[in-house]
RNA sequence: AGGCGCGUAGCUCAGCGGUUAGAGCACUUGCUUGACAUGCAAGGGGUCGGUGGUUCGAUUCCACUCGCGCCUACCA
């Protein structure tokens, strides 16, 4: 073996053969576990939040499998309608071409090509993370099988009514050119102005000013609306007031909505282009007109198809964007002398996801689902503890959103996705059905009958939605349905719990009547050292395979600067790139990579990735991979007792009973997704324990003359055994060094099998605790602790072996110093010991103390008098202190008589100890006096 | 506006109604100790954001407050 650990030479290797062997797949007949990939971009990459979650649902998926579970871990990508679209856009035009120009057909055969390039990407990514998905069930949200679940779902869900076409106001993307559900809005507030604007009245007996921060808009205002309890304008209600520029006459309407105390208290109603305009102009009946086109230039003015009532748009703004058309329009105001004033004025304003485009209410057709009915169950299904929350307070965002539903759009403008199973006759008549074959034969509609399919396709989210039976079969009655669905537990971040988590509870319920997950459990986001979201135009993305792999700074920097939507923003990360990492990024392997994510993996919701506890946890492995040196090189081609020994010398006892307890608080940690504590008391074991003070205490056992072959021989069984069962204990969270190092141990262990990934997962029973053990090794440790402590701070060299005194030594120590006297001497680098007869005198001395006993070290040639009694006193303050605050708190008869009898007991003892140990540090200093 | 989260050592984070509040990293000191210098040993460092309350006892529970952040909705 290497002296150090070098991932790089194993990982490729096993996970290959894992692969290659089927081990990923569903075995057995024990209980099934599922967890179903949250499905990434297929034209993607994974970033550090995908590796994060990945490492979670990979280590619960080890887990169960080792427990015998028949375990699922399903993989898959999904279409990501419109990123996906944009991408090959992009790359069409970046050649001279358009969409529009080789159109629909010739551009999805564009992308399934785009596709197929670079969807090897997330496989690979997720290959080198050590994910144990079984691949040959990877699914794609296009596939037939998938698509067909989508044409299905959209089906029944139409001929329920619970899917519908309607004009409606959309979130419209002037620039994709789609509409987009309301969660793929982000409304952040800009700096925008109030343009506040004299709207004449009709009668010409005067006028009343209206403020908006839309001007444009004004050419399709149909009304102006003012608070039916405003004084001001209560006689103005229902008269009429002539529109500036169209010339058009809009009443004057009365409406709750409207704030008085906000700008001049009229508001400018254009129904056409504002989603509360619109539901106040339904309340009025309001005529609606449209003004803008697809592109939010101002159009001709179209009254929801209809001729635009009396007065028009100028010719001037026809053809204007919407943004020159605002100058045009306050121009045109201020010269007709109806411009009162101008404020500034924060805003938000509703931009897409995606494009960033400033986005427009627009009046389109579009199709969608009902959502209520839906809702209700899925609102029950958690509510009634089906489904569970991990950490429960996501109920609450999960609830609320669920009670404010609202209707969603699903029908986009793309060209990629999944085509929108419905096709029109020539008078526009809707069918929609499997097919067109279908919708004929369920219409009576001839070969002569010309139909044409809609034209638009599915949000993306609307087959995510199916995934968990989807990927399953469904909706055929497929075995793994029976067998897989409802799933274990959803892994996911809480920024997709309304997109996708809520979106699969309602679709599951249904369609299969039973919920798609048992448990979702959400993780926290991971962000950069900072606390920023990481994010490629922030420049401070990271590649889960840089960390594995390492990168050099130059690669690393072109990395971060290539491809840049905003590439004015390049010298700053370039520059912040390389302060941060001067010399890249080093290699960790994954193994570190995971172990760190697990260890971040708090309830918190900031996850801050710290390339400092990266560089902790490539340390453990090494720690790992130096310890299995250690147990090989003294176990190795020596004699074992045979498998099923029990120890009898303490360190064996001792490291067995630690075990027994790190390994029940795995259980119990994974048991409630605190990956984190879980990590720790593996990490705590394995050094602090395992490695610190266990295989110290095997070497005077292995390498001591005065041991017993036979006890030898059980001592190196003890050595096997634990660390085997550490290997299997830690493999959930790093599978590759533990597998590795498993099949060197395995062997010398006896234990058979090709791999530790299908052993059972160490059970605390099997290493019950021996509490006589561990309190005798306390005692150990304590003696030890005491001297360290005066070699350190006495400054003593650590090889010197030192003689050392017990006084007031009782029974049990004295038969302790003589039991445990090889480990002393070995651990603590001692001369001697002599236990002092009950008055005998001690020379000057250094002393620790351990219970009643004293341990004392001759100062002679040894130890500087002043550094001692300055230590001596040092303790006895701490002690003093704490005696006073101990006789205080016992001295108050509120807490004697109400605090409970063991607690008041263990303050007892507490003051018993103390003064104990004042007693001794003082008759100590005054020996030294 | 409503909802939620966070504030503990220099940094990143655990923890918890009851001994002296912990870890990793960083820092100081000493070590080529026969697995490991990616290591070993010792050490310094915190009035647990603030105020008040409940309690025998609060870093922990409650209220208020300050600071930071997120989500949903949104007044033209």
């Amino acid at each position: 073996m290497d002296k150090t650990y070098h991932p790089a030479a194993i990982e490729r290797r096993l996970y290959e053969e894992w692969e290659q062997r089927g081990w990923f797949a569903p075995a057995g007949a024990g209980a099934p576990y599922c967890i179903m990939i949250p499905p990434p971009n297929v034209t993607g990459t994974l970033h550090m939040g995908h590796a994060f979650q990945h490492t979670l649902m990979d280590a619960l998926t080890r887990y169960h499998r080792m427990r015998g579970c028949r375990t699922l871990w399903q993989p898959g990508t999904d279409h990501a309608g419109i990123a996906t679209q944009m991408v090959v856009e992009r790359q069409l035009n970046a050649q001279g071409q358009q969409r529009s120009t080789i159109g629909r057909e010739a551009f999805v055969a564009r992308v399934w090509e785009w596709k197929e390039q670079s969807g090897g990407t997330i496989c690979r990514q997720m290959r080198r993370l050590g994910d144990s998905v079984d691949w040959s069930r990877d699914r794609f949200t296009m596939d037939e099988g998938l698509s067909a679940a989508v044409t299905e779902v959209f089906v029944a869900l139409y001929e329920e009514g619970l899917i519908y076409r309607g004009k409606r106001l959309v979130n419209w993307d002037p620039v994709l050119h789609t509409a987009l559900s309301d969660l793929e809005v982000i409304a952040e507030p800009e700096q925008g102005q109030l343009w506040h604007f004299r709207y004449p009245l009709a009668d010409g007996s005067g006028h009343l000013v209206v403020a908006t921060t839309r001007p444009e808009t004004m050419l399709g205002d149909t009304a102006v609306a003012v608070h039916p309890t405003d004084e001001r304008y209560r006689h103005l209600v229902g008269r009429q007031v002539r529109l500036p520029v169209t010339g058009r006459l809009v009443p004057v309407i009365a409406d709750e909505y409207v704030d008085p105390a906000f700008g001049s208290g009229c508001v400018k109603i254009t129904p056409g282009h504002d989603f509360n305009d619109y539901e106040i102009g339904r309340r009025h009946g309001l005529p609606l007109i449209n003004v803008l086109d697809r592109d939010a230039r101002i159009s001709a003015g179209d009254c929801a198809g209809e001729a635009l009532p009396a007065g028009g748009i100028p010719v001037e703004l026809v053809g204007l964007d919407r943004f020159a058309a605002r100058q045009r329009v306050v121009a045109l105001l201020e010269e007709a002398g109806l411009l009162e004033k101008i404020e500034p004025h924060s805003l938000p304003v509703p931009r897409g996801d995606r494009s960033n485009a400033v986005l427009e209410p627009w009046l389109t057709d579009q199709w969608y689902v009902k959502i209520a009915p839906l809702a209700a169950p899925a609102i029950r299904a958690v509510e009634d503890g089906r489904i569970r929350f991990v950490p429960e307070n996501w109920a609450k965002t999960y609830f609320q959103w669920m009670h404010n539903i609202q209707d969603w759009c699903i029908s986009r403008q793309l060209w990629w996705g999944h085509r929108i199973p419905a096709w029109y006759d020539a008078a526009g008549a809707v069918h929609v059905g499997r097919s067109e074959a279908a919708v004929r034969a369920a219409h009576g509609l001839g070969p002569d009958v010309v139909l044409r399919q809609d034209e638009d396709v599915l949000d993306t989210w609307f087959s995510s939605a199916l995934w968990p039976f989807s990927t399953l079969g469904w909706p055929h009655k497929t075995p793994e349905l029976g067998v897989f669905y409802p799933t274990s537990v959803l892994v996911t971040g809480f920024d997709i719990i309304f997109f996708w988590v809520a979106r699969m509870i309602m679709m599951g319920l249904k369609f299969t009547g039973e919920v798609p997950f048992r448990e979702v459990y959400i993780t926290g986001l991971i962000r950069d050292e900072h606390g920023e979201k990481m994010s490629k135009s922030k420049g401070n993305i990271l590649d889960p395979l840089d960390l594995i792999d390492g990168v050099d700074l130059e690669t690393l920097v072109a990395k971060r600067t290539s491809g840049l939507m905003q590439p004015q923003l390049r010298p700053q990360i370039e520059k912040a790139t390389r302060r941060q990492f001067p010399d890249g990024i080093p290699e960790f392997g994954t193994d570190a990579l995971r172990f760190t994510f697990a260890a971040l993996a708090s309830t918190g919701r900031d996850i801050r990735f710290d390339l400092n506890r990266i560089e902790g946890y490539r340390n453990f492995c090494n720690k790992l991979w130096n310890a299995t040196r250690y147990v090989l090189m003294n176990v190795e081609g020596q004699e074992l007792a045979p498998a099923g020994t029990l120890p009898t010398a303490l360190p064996d006892r001792w490291i067995r009973s630690r075990l027994g307890k790190a390994v029940a608080g795995v259980h119990e940690q994974l048991a409630l997704y605190r990956f984190d504590l879980a990590a720790r008391a593996l990490y705590e074991f394995t050094w602090n324990e395992y490695c610190d003070w266990y295989l110290e205490l095997t070497k005077p056992l292995l390498q001591g003359a005065d041991t017993a072959p036979q006890a030898r021989a059980a001592t190196r069984r003890a050595l096997v055994e634990v660390l085997e069962a550490l290997l299997r204990a830690l493999h959930p969270l790093m599978p590759f060094i533990t597998e590795e190092l498993w099949r060197k141990v395995a062997g010398v262990a006896g234990t058979s099998g090709d791999t530790v990934m299908l052993q059972p997962y160490p059970a605390a029973e099997a290493f019950p605790a021996d509490e006589a053990a561990e309190a005798e090794l306390a005692w150990v440790q304590g003696f030890v602790l005491g001297i360290r402590q005066i070699r350190g701070e006495m400054n003593i060299a650590p090889g010197r072996p030192l003689p050392v005194l017990l006084q007031d030594a009782g029974a049990g120590d004295r038969h302790r110093a003589g039991t445990q006297l090889h480990f002393l001497r070995q651990l603590a680098r001692l001369e001697s010991i002599r236990v002092l007869e009950a008055g005998e005198d001690a020379p000057a001395c250094a002393t620790a103390l351990l219970g009643g006993m004293k341990i004392l070290v001759p100062m002679a040639g040894l130890i500087d008098l002043d550094a001692e009694r300055e230590r001596l006193t040092r303790a006895l303050a701490k002690a003093e202190a704490e005696r006073t605050r101990v006789e205080a708190k016992l001295a108050n008869r509120q807490f004697a008589d109400n605090a409970p009898p063991a607690v008041v007991a263990r303050e007892q003892e507490r003051l018993r100890a103390i003064g104990q140990e004042i007693s001794q540090l003082g008759g100590q200093l005054a020996r030294l006096g």
